[in-house]
DNA sequence: GTGAAAGCGCTAACAG
DNA sequence: CTGTTAGCGCTTTCAC
């Protein structure tokens, strides 16, 4: 905070003239101030490298010019894609992000929020933890700014940019039947409280159940850890081999994917004749780079935008706070179904 | 900014006592109270839900609790990881994050590390694009506490944690040399006024020299895009092939290794055999996934650790805030050498 | 054109 | 134990 503690008052003095006048000076009133002083004014602000304090500034205007970012999990490459888009966002207005880390503890999200609240933020992105959340609805009842980031909550209507979910999971389910995989199961992970995680369930099932596979429920794989992969995809294995046709496994994320490339790997599976694999990737820069293309034989991917997920998150936020009563948006960003060697079976094999 | 506008004042009324023994009560000075006001303050709080105004707060305290964070590219992976574990190193704190990305302009730097001074940061962490940077200097020398990410600043001392240069290179340099690749080719971004490019560059020229190579200029490739770096592995691959032995690359981060790969994929050339590759690997999330290790064959790294820097950078930052007159401190942390696939020539070849 | 003064929400002497 | 008061640095009436 050591800003050389120099003030507007220092200014005032230096020039000659009183403290308001330089607060006009800062705040483009030319109109009130003859051309000569704020000449003069400028010349002594330039010299000293007077920056006007916005804590000052915040307290009497009431605009901390802040944007609060609770992200889930930053660890997860989703997040850092996240906060990297939505930064760019930011870039052109004269708003500052403040990024924290819920670590997927709901109380740790509430915590974060109200700290943030006392910091004053202006306006507040959240990529929640739980679906059902009325303490994020009462705020912005309470007429707080708010755009949720890909992850919905129960009963109320926020503005949202979020993943398709429906179509994306069609197009690999499509996908993965025509290449005649036999069992396709679906990787997530917890997903009672995540929106877009029980959205990619359920259409999943839904379509297991219009295949009248029975007890469709079995080829959802919840997992937490790398053992767990191991062993669902045994299961999985077994079920299979009594078809005669390898399965393939659809990841909602980028972090249950790669954990089951890997796991497929240690077991010597290869993809994609003993086993197909896809997934969604959410990993940015990565994905330009086409990382996906070099994990082992080319993973077959769901890729969306991510730079264009946290375009349209910025630009609701700004939106709500500049009109505060306008109608919710919710926008949906589109993956791309990007068919590699990994999903490729060989229709000798069918 | 809505934060129901409800002040000290409001609960002082309430409460029936005065805006000071409000203010005791936030700061934890019990002792200036009866058991029985402090009751009754923390019910009327608990029920308004108040949280006091963190900024007129910090006009008063001269703390705003806020961090900068000035990052070069935040597109990078060594980004993200950074910010990761910078933000979990915080975690315990009262300290929030305040994320820039000057995208590697200077230009942009400064403006941004002087609208954090506006906002009135309490400590400035810079992941520098510029070694030269005098403004930097002149902060830290007028008490500002400063803690430089991995990059150094010339002509003064620093708080900084950052990636060791000299036995990272060196241990790959030995590697290749003892696999029996023929060329070693260092490939990097544009490095004049990044350090640890410099370093490594320096530390790669060094060796070359002292293995009386000619000309070891031919072998740093400074690449900005895909074009080139295909281009530059041709020319490596003609001059080794009159050798009889293939040549190898050290990257020196994340995303010339995975731009390597990707252009000697697209030249058809297969690892470790017609090419060895590694690099330095930043990717933070990814590698203890095992990202390398999936990635075509799996390829050799240098892989520090971001959580161990992170950590140090957050740390030696609250230090220097704690204590504004302690001796500087240079931390350095190391990267394993981790041999996968992409370097494993095979005897016969050699 | 310019300035005096009040006040944003909070803290910290100083008085009782 | 509790309250009065004077600011923190800035913006904004209202007067001149």
């Amino acid at each position: 905070m050591s800003n050389k503690n120099i003030t507007i008052l220092d200014i005032a003095k230096s020039v000659g003239v009183s403290k308001t006048t330089i607060s006009r000076y800062l705040n483009g009133k030319y109109e009130y101030m003859s051309a000569d002083t704020r000449e003069r004014i400028k010349k002594v602000i330039e010299v000293t490298g007077f920056q006007p304090n916005k804590i000052a500034q915040s307290l009497k205007s009431q605009k901390s010019m802040l944007i609060g970012f609770v992200i889930a999990d930053i660890e997860s490459p989703f997040s850092s894609a996240a906060i990297k888009s939505v930064g760019n966002a930011m870039l052109g207005t004269d708003y500052n992000l403040i990024i924290a880390n819920s670590d997927n503890s709901f109380e740790r999200e509430q915590e974060y929020i109200q700290s943030l609240l006392g910091q004053q933020v202006d306006g507040l992105i959240v990529n929640t933890v739980k679906m059902n959340n009325p303490a994020l609805i009462s705020l912005a009842n309470n007429g707080l700014p708010i755009v949720l980031l890909d992850r919905f909550v129960n009963d109320y209507k926020f503005d949202i940019s979020y993943f398709e979910n429906d179509r994306s999971v069609t197009a690999a389910m499509n996908h993965l039947e025509e290449m005649g995989y036999s069992h396709i199961a679906l990787c997530t992970q917890p997903h009672e409280e995540i929106s877009p995680r029980n959205f990619r369930r359920e259409i999943f099932l839904k379509r297991l159940k219009k295949n009248r596979v029975e007890n469709p429920e079995r080829f959802v794989f919840v997992e937490e850890d790398e053992e767990l992969t191991i062993n669902n995809i045994k299961r999985l294995m077994d079920l299979s081999n009594k078809e005669g046709k390898p399965p393939a496994i659809i990841c909602t994320n980028s972090v249950t994917l790669l954990r089951t490339v890997k796991a497929a790997r240690t077991l010597g599976l290869r993809m994609p004749d003993d086993i197909g694999i896809c997934g969604f990737d959410e990993w940015g820069w990565a994905s330009e780079l086409g990382l996906a293309g070099m994990i082992d034989v080319g993973l077959t991917t769901l890729t969306p935008s991510m730079q264009e997920l946290g375009k349209h998150t910025a630009e609701l936020l700004l939106r709500r706070i500049k009109r505060p009563e306008a109608s919710k948006k919710e926008i949906a960003v589109p993956a791309q179904l990007v068919v590699r060697n990994s999903t490729r079976l060989k229709k000798e094999n069918t």
